[in-house]
DNA sequence: TTTTGAAATGTAATCGATTTCATTATACAA
DNA sequence: TTGTATAATGAAATCGATTACATTTCAAAA
């Protein structure tokens, strides 16, 4: 285990000061050019490496931005990280990923952690159980940027990147309605956070503009993963539903897979709308009518808006105002939700 | 945006020293548990945080873990992570996630600037198109431990953590075999991976021990993206194939979804079978037969070695030798794999 | 009361790079 | 040759926490 080499080494090895070394290595024109390659050479040779934590010290940064995700484990969230990569690597900075697994009580440690570890920016989508936000304060009193994406905090004052949820929850609806689907199934996970609250609303709103009153007991809230998916629609069949219009795809599939293996064909019995457009929805049978929702899109335009914000924070202007981005969203008809027959009376 | 309080202001607020605060923040016996208690609560008080680049930067680490990734977009990057994540977040680690996209020369550039930052431990799973190994050396050198996972290489002495590759390439195809498929295609990436070249290794042998001749127009590498799959797919079709041993889940769907578009039913005209035990093959139909991949306990067993060896390094005793771990896979036999009338046939 | 050892606190160096504010070298004009 | 502007380099402070080593405080023993 050799000792480091510092730019000490390299000034005595060269017999100059420290700061040269550092403007060598930094590019700047102050240098000789001469001089600048004998010390490239020289640290080249010697081995050296930038100690980034003592720079950072110095400048008071890290160059790196925190990302604090409700999950990791889904087609979304990881392209949401490509898009965010994307744009980090290109502007190099390193990315810190926090996951909170959904529990509030993890994502205000993460906050917290990230905090201490002076990332220049945080990117968040809030966790499912998180009711207050004041873990974020700290970052507005030290003006450091926070970007917040999907799933924001409706109340706070922010920069936001959504999709329009009520209208994407309204349009998958009306879609069931208009292929005849009278009794639509809602499975969605809990109002708490805007994303569900709203196309909830959408839905609502969708099956009242088409006359038809919304029952209570065909909505119901979990989790999402696979024994809450399921328990939940074992229970919402007694109401005899005959669509399914459930907020994730993975969920969907889910369904789709029990609906089958009981014998009940999809979309003739039951239609089913999922939402995401995860990857799975078109490799399994019959192709999931779902929602496209750009998560690398999200995730490019968060972090550009959060380095935009760095960048003029850093030229001492301060910018106070805050960033509101809408993505636009597409209904993705497919199979699951189109009525073979009906589709084929229309045509003749 | 406020100045940062630092343990000078506390410690001018309470006329103390820095090193008694900076003591008695670190919960040390050395102080009085009054004065503790009033340190405590002017840092409460005055909002102090801890800055860690400073700290780091004086006791020479930076409890950040860096995680090195060909990609993240597979339930088994995702797996591994939070496998990963499980035990650095008991043991207090961060973790710094950099992926190179399979591209030998981001990984490169990941690498260095991991070094910079002085990340304490390496965790790695090469990319498909690395060669040569040199950009590890420097942690080598500085006695910075590395754990290599499911993507090793061969040849260098290093920390390992796989799976027995050729041992589930031989069981998957000569399941293939006991099934009564005769002309099993092989669809992989590239072997220069240990892991690909390990599995088609052990398809080999299955297929010697069953006296079948190994015919190199059944096989193909490519990058098992959707359109690469499909192009060899097409390609092999005019082999004439009776089963698919594919060595990756995500490929296997797409082979299956375009099969059955094609009329070819699954498992009675063709077999299919897969790699990695991805959520999507128990959600597709007919069930992907696969091999389970416990990605989870792979990121878990990595990380923990890697923990250790970075404890054990600080306690001064250097771990030259190094551990090399072969985490248990299982063939996974479900329905794209079994023929049911053969199978129907065996029970009578 | 004095001694003594442990407990508590303080002083100042340290980690490695950056940067402000000198200072020295160099080139060109007068 | 001298003066002067500019280019190149250097000395030392700085970022904030930690810690080796020194010093003070205090209680119990003698």
């Amino acid at each position: 285990m050799e000792k480091q080499v510092t730019i000490y080494d390299l000034a005595r090895a060269l017999n100059l000061s420290t700061a040269t070394i550092s403007r060598a290595l930094d590019d700047s024109p102050l240098v000789k050019p001469k001089t600048r390659e004998k010390i490239r050479a020289m640290a080249d040779k010697m081995g050296y490496r930038q100690n980034l934590i003592a720079s950072n010290l110095r400048k008071q940064q890290s160059r790196t931005i925190g990302v604090l995700l409700h999950e990791v484990n889904s087609y979304f969230s990881t392209s949401v990280l490509a898009g965010i990569e994307k744009i980090t690597t290109h502007e190099k900075y390193d990315i810190l990923i926090a996951h909170s697994g959904e529990d509030g009580e993890r994502e205000i440690a993460n906050t917290r952690n990230l905090f201490n570890k002076r990332v220049d920016g945080l990117i968040v989508s809030l966790a499912m159980t998180t009711v207050a936000t004041d873990h974020f304060t700290p970052f507005f009193e030290q003006g450091i940027p926070v970007v917040f994406f999907d799933r924001v905090a409706k109340k706070m004052p922010c920069n936001k990147i959504v999709i329009d949820n009520f209208k994407a929850g309204y349009e998958a609806t009306a879609h069931l309605l208009q292929q005849g689907y009278r009794r639509i199934a809602h499975i969605t996970a809990s109002l708490q956070r805007n994303v569900y609250e709203d196309r909830f609303r959408g839905y609502k709103k969708a099956l009242a503009d088409h006359n038809i009153h919304f029952d209570p007991l065909l909505m119901e809230s979990c989790s999402l993963n696979r024994e809450d998916t399921l328990a939940v629609m074992d229970q919402l069949l007694e109401q005899k539903p005959d669509a399914f219009f459930i907020t994730n795809d993975f969920a969907a599939a889910v369904c789709m897979d029990e609906l089958q293996r009981r014998g009940i064909r999809i979309p003739e019995d039951i239609g089913v709308m999922g939402f995401n457009n995860d990857i799975l929805g078109s490799l399994i049978n019959p192709r999931l009518s779902t929602v496209d929702y750009p998560g690398t899109q999200m995730g490019e335009t968060a972090a550009q808006i959060l380095i935009d914000k760095i960048k003029t924070k850093k030229n001492g202007k301060a910018t106070a105002e805050h960033k509101s981005v809408i993505i636009p969203s597409t209904l993705l008809i497919r199979e699951s939700s189109v009525k073979k027959d009906r589709h084929r009376r229309s045509h003749k």
